[in-house]
DNA sequence: TGAAACGGATGAATCGATTCATTATCGTGC
DNA sequence: GCACGATAATGAATCGATTCATCCGTTTCA
């Protein structure tokens, strides 16, 4: 079989092989690669040419062993298939864009095992740093990846710890704002369909709405019908809500949804149980996602600055690498925003 | 500074460092961490001790340059943000595995060199195989690909060339599926709301449109109003509006929207412009994703089996990988599926 | 004419894990 | 006591790109 027809390749060509066909070393042939300034123009054009007739590509595994380093970073979130998150990426990879720094994006979903293989994975390919949206309790793992020389930013969730940068929306208030808004409607029975509290968002959102309970003088015990959920998704949702309709006691006049992905689930399965929105059933979710305006009942929701959000983690990350010791870990909030419409306001 | 409270690594431990801290070879090493069996338990055990705590984590370059490949296989979509993507993303993930493959996932933006970039870095990286839904018109790259030994499956599209497995809906069936509707209905002037050209989706619905109106005796010129956008998403579909309101001459009675965020947007647009819907514009999507039967107007919209989509296309490029020579290249087609909802049909 | 300077090209050393032919060690059986 | 086999461990060669000290050939200038 010929060299030009042959169907599937015997052997990757490697710089060696380019260097022989055009008769010079291989180091000339990454001369002309990597600094082609260095190489006389006949030189540079007959190694292009071989490079062309063999379909050379480099090797990446090569070129990064000898280099040690690559310029990426990895980022893992709770779920890609939501779009808060989806958001939040890409705002990353546009910062990350500007330094030439490509993004290793995964999805723990929110599973800790998951998180903790892909940060293996990242590592062992090595990666400059990494922007994680823990699922885990503990940042163990992560502190010791740091202490590894692999920088690590919090990615929507605030550090508890001293050095380590973080970039979050204050989700206490966040989580204040969607109760208190449910208070002043009058609702002193509210649902609260959350996520595990080893999810650090789920833990700070229940924090605020406990808070807007004490300050209305509700007592949680009575005001507060919580219901936890495997997975922060549109399954999820349904799920909370087929529990909280099969259960004994006053049924709820409002719900708190812990994020959007989660309300549309609630409320596709309010609508299939004929539950009236918000006559019967004030709903508020989380994240303001883009179709939460366009829902048959739109959808009041807590907005947060997605874009920024991600924007500013990669930003945090590229100036830690490049100041060094000298960089100033910081936790770094953002303020959420309430959007009232007619899921739980029917004047909206 | 001492070895365990050091702020960061000055360099990754190698498993010669590991070799030798536990006073062993490095072949033995390499054999506790790939033979286990082959080595003596308290020999093992010192080799463990010693990768503990020298926080040891193996280096993936050197790995697959030495082993020549990795267990790795890239996807390309069009669009990462869309639901309908990372649906099949996840039937992908599901397929693989099941074969301990790990997905290197990216998104074209439907951006024939951001896809070209993509390529290169996969294949740069060594990667098995891809699978791609391309948004360039032609297939020299991909086909290039495949004669240097890297398996291609497309994926979401109908494959144009004989030794190129393809697992695609039938979107020609697809494009007429909406537009039978919509002629049935009675509407005879139907705007389209359609990508560029060089998207093969939508070519191939594009003449299921003309097809169906075809069929209905309906002359294109006069039934059809085109309306090409940029970008396969909601600010495309709010853009395509503007534009059509905008024109001069009829305004058309229905459109029928190239995917579901492009319809998204669209609705967005109508609705700001005050347009009734369905009374003054009916309007149908496609790829029925998750919120479409929960809009404001619940969207008519073209069903397509996403999970299956993906886990075929990953399932095929597995087993031409492990077939080798003997694989017989296919074309794989599902049928897509009308969902008739409110925005089409007030009587849904 | 000879020395210095300079642009180009060279090729051996290097990165870290894996592999495999070789060696070392020990126990078993005759 | 010796040979043999089995089990463990070794260490050199290898993968492919990069780097850098070295070398070669020209040109320039004293």
């Amino acid at each position: 079989m010929s060299t030009t027809t042959r169907g599937r390749a015997d052997r990757r060509p490697s710089i060696t092989d380019v260097a022989k066909r055009a008769g010079v070393s291989v180091g000339t042939v990454s001369n002309v690669l990597n600094r082609p300034d260095q190489v006389s123009d006949s030189t540079r054009d007959r190694v292009l040419v071989a490079i062309e007739e063999l379909q050379f590509v480099r090797n990446a595994s090569a070129r990064q062993l000898r280099a040690g380093t690559i310029q990426t970073v990895g980022a893992i979130v709770l779920d890609i298939a939501n779009p808060f998150f989806t958001e939040v990426a890409r705002g990353v990879e546009d910062r990350l864009a500007a330094d030439e720094y490509t993004l290793m994006l995964s999805s723990s979903d929110e599973d800790p095992e998951r998180e903790a293989r892909y940060l293996r994975l990242f590592e062992e390919h090595g990666v400059q740093g990494v922007m994680v949206t823990p699922s885990a309790g503990s940042l163990d793992g992560l502190l010791a990846l740091r202490d590894r020389g692999i920088d690590v930013v919090l990615l929507d969730t605030t550090s508890p710890v001293d050095d380590i940068s973080s970039v979050a929306v204050d989700d206490v208030r966040g989580g204040a704002l969607a109760v208190e808004h449910l208070v002043s409607l009058g609702h002193t029975r509210i649902a609260f369909i959350n996520g595990p509290q080893t999810i650090k968002q789920c833990v700070d959102r229940r924090e605020g709405v406990l808070a807007a309970l004490a300050a209305a003088g509700l007592d949680p015990a009575d005001a507060l019908v919580e219901i936890t959920i495997g997975s922060l998704n549109a399954e999820g949702g349904e799920d909370g809500v087929n529990r909280l309709l099969d259960a004994d006691g006053d049924r709820p006049t409002a719900m708190f949804c812990v994020n959007d992905l989660t309300a549309l689930g609630a409320l596709r399965a309010l609508r299939a149980h004929g539950v009236a929105i918000p006559a019967e059933m004030a709903v508020v979710g989380y994240d303001d996602v883009v179709f939460a305006s366009m829902l048959t009942v739109p959808l009041t929701s807590v907005r947060q600055p997605t874009h920024q959000l991600g924007w500013t983690a990669a930003d945090l990350l590229l100036r830690q690498r490049s100041e060094g010791a000298s960089f100033q870990h910081q936790r770094i909030q953002f303020q959420p925003e309430l959007v009232v419409r007619g899921s739980s306001d029917p004047s909206a």
